[in-house]
DNA sequence: ATAATATACTAAATCGATTTAGAATACTGA
DNA sequence: TCAGTATTCTAAATCGATTTAGTATATTAT
């Protein structure tokens, strides 16, 4: 590896000099400067980035947690595409990713020992367990964060805009004619509470009584869970016209089970979904679905994790809510 | 952080004893160890990872390189399970895991020198366009790789039984009675090549008689261009009636182009997919298809990553091949 | 002409670990 | 008893960068 060193001896002058004109440091003269970044430039200097973490205790690397309990993870889609753009956004500003785990070898760390080890210099937390006491510990240290889907006192959190994106896909079918709605929701965690609650009010801001036998729980990204409380639905006296999935992926479950029972989508019963993700979109009909601004969430993640980092004095803490997009799909008809 | 020199004062020894006896070194005694151990775990010390890169040119850090033209990227589940399984081993053997990409802020690198800004030890290359020269760089260098899918000469690579798969869904449509059988392709790559050329050389073993028109390219991954050509198939004179796609993901797009003409699956055309995402299970029918074996592959990538880094005197290249596992849903039925 | 100030550079310390060479002490054998 | 050897520890160099304090030279002001 081409060092300091040897652009120095090449050059003439010392190391000091090298590194400030690399730098910009104001006291070299601008010729030197040119000869010396001329210099690297041909020898194919780059700095070693473990001696600059040492020296100025900034790695630029990012720290990127991903951990929820039920082990999806990146296979979602949603979270891949988070990934993706975190990914791409920190590279444009100059960072790597580094993913935090716990346990790494034999040693025995939390998350947030385990992102002082990297020196990383800041970290996203995504798709994880918020109650995790060792990723609380993350959120209250002074290491930057920035959260996705959940707010920690005093820290900038990313927010998918679920409130808004259930009230217009409420608002869509209502339009459409429907007034007997059923939410097949998941697990109850912040994300899909606010999804229930928007629901609720959106549903009674448009006068529409929900009877309870409407609300029900399945697993999240479980199709064969929704493919249950489908069937659950129709079995009962007053049918709804229309049934909300708690993602695209489950949807699935209830296609089938729909199909099974020889009901036509969207003509005998609408559909909805959540997330749009890429298959929701090839499905025949498309799937009517919300989806979620994860690209921009990801880059939005990673350009204020990286403000912080490097303007700690004029930074402040931040919830940005990122809009998503009702992708109008065929499942959703005026009921008969 | 609590850094060595803590521990030594604490410990009323030198750093040098402390690193020592951290690191098992032989010339120091059985109950100081203990004590400098015992002291190291009550104050929470884990060495400083860029010190240590520095110092001994060793980063514990994997780089991984994904990176296809196409942009599918992590997105695809295949990539994706390859990628936490890479990242779980790595992780259990005591390493970490930094995406390696070119052009870092403002800095042009290709991944070679990216590589080593970072240290990192060694590299896992997957889902890339191995002709790229940088990447063909990185395989030539001194840097450790395992490429995935791919044989680099002299190195170790980890492939998915293309071959044997291709030919086990071949032999399995056969057995259930199929003669005339389609192959829509992906475009051609050395992976795809591979599938194709299995299943020409099945179906000749089996004596079975491929005509030209049942062999048709359509882009990877793309429902739509899958169904495309599923309509090519079925306005030939003489159908076939079995139909192997890509993938499971654009098996959709043949799904939905066959729906729409009232052909069911499997009672008229029977069907069979490639990769075992799990979308494909739950569908209805199940789809018949072959599922990588993702997991061993991304660990054996970690593994002998780890195994070539560590032991570099008794290394020797190889080309391990993971078996997969063909599924059998309900998408071959006999021919009518 | 001399002091004061800018300009352009360098020497050396530093970050936190590892490692080499060597020192101090205890132990062994003749 | 004393050289030779083992045992256990330490001082100091080192990795590659940044940064502080300081030096040498040129420039300006009085």
């Amino acid at each position: 590896m081409v060092t300091i060193t040897d652009i120095a001896k090449a050059c003439g002058v010392s190391r000091a000099t090298v590194s400030k004109a690399l730098n910009g440091a104001p006291d070299i003269k601008a010729e030197t400067v040119e000869r010396i970044r001329e210099c690297a430039k041909e020898m194919g200097y780059h700095p070693n980035a473990a001696a600059r973490a040492l020296k100025m205790g900034r790695s630029y690397n990012l720290g990127v947690l991903f951990s929820e309990p039920t082990g999806v993870g990146l296979t979602h889609e949603y979270f891949s595409r988070i990934f993706e753009s975190i990914k791409a956004e920190a590279e444009r500003l100059g960072y790597d990713i580094t993913f935090i785990s716990q346990n790494l070898g034999t040693m025995t760390m939390d998350y947030l020992e385990h992102t002082r080890y990297r020196s990383c210099d800041g970290v996203v937390i995504a798709s994880a367990d918020f109650h995790d006491p060792a990723v609380v510990r993350l959120g209250e240290s002074d290491i930057p964060t920035v959260t996705l889907d959940y707010i920690f006192d005093s820290r900038t959190a990313i927010l998918s805009d679920n409130i808004q994106g259930m009230e217009k896909l409420v608002r869509y079918v209502y339009e459409k004619g429907h007034r007997r709605i059923a939410f097949i929701h998941g697990e109850l965690t912040s994300v899909t509470q606010k999804r229930l609650a928007s629901f609720k009010k959106t549903c009674a801001a448009l006068g529409i009584q929900v009877p309870p036998e409407y609300i029900r729980e399945a697993a999240y990204h479980d199709p064969r869970s929704s493919a249950l409380q489908t069937r659950a639905l129709l079995e009962l006296p007053n049918r709804p016209t229309c049934i909300f999935y708690p993602d695209d992926f489950s949807y699935i479950g209830g296609m089938n089970e729909l199909e099974r029972q020889g009901l036509q989508i969207p003509r005998q019963m609408s559909t909805v979904g959540y997330d749009g993700i890429h298959l929701s979109q090839v499905l025949r009909p498309k799937l009517t679905t919300y989806k979620q601004g994860a690209e921009r969430m990801g880059a939005e993640a990673a350009k204020q994790l990286i403000e912080e980092i490097e303007h700690p004095d004029t930074w402040l803490p931040q919830q940005i809510t990122v809009e998503g997009l009702l992708l109008e799909g065929g499942t959703v008809a005026e009921p008969g």
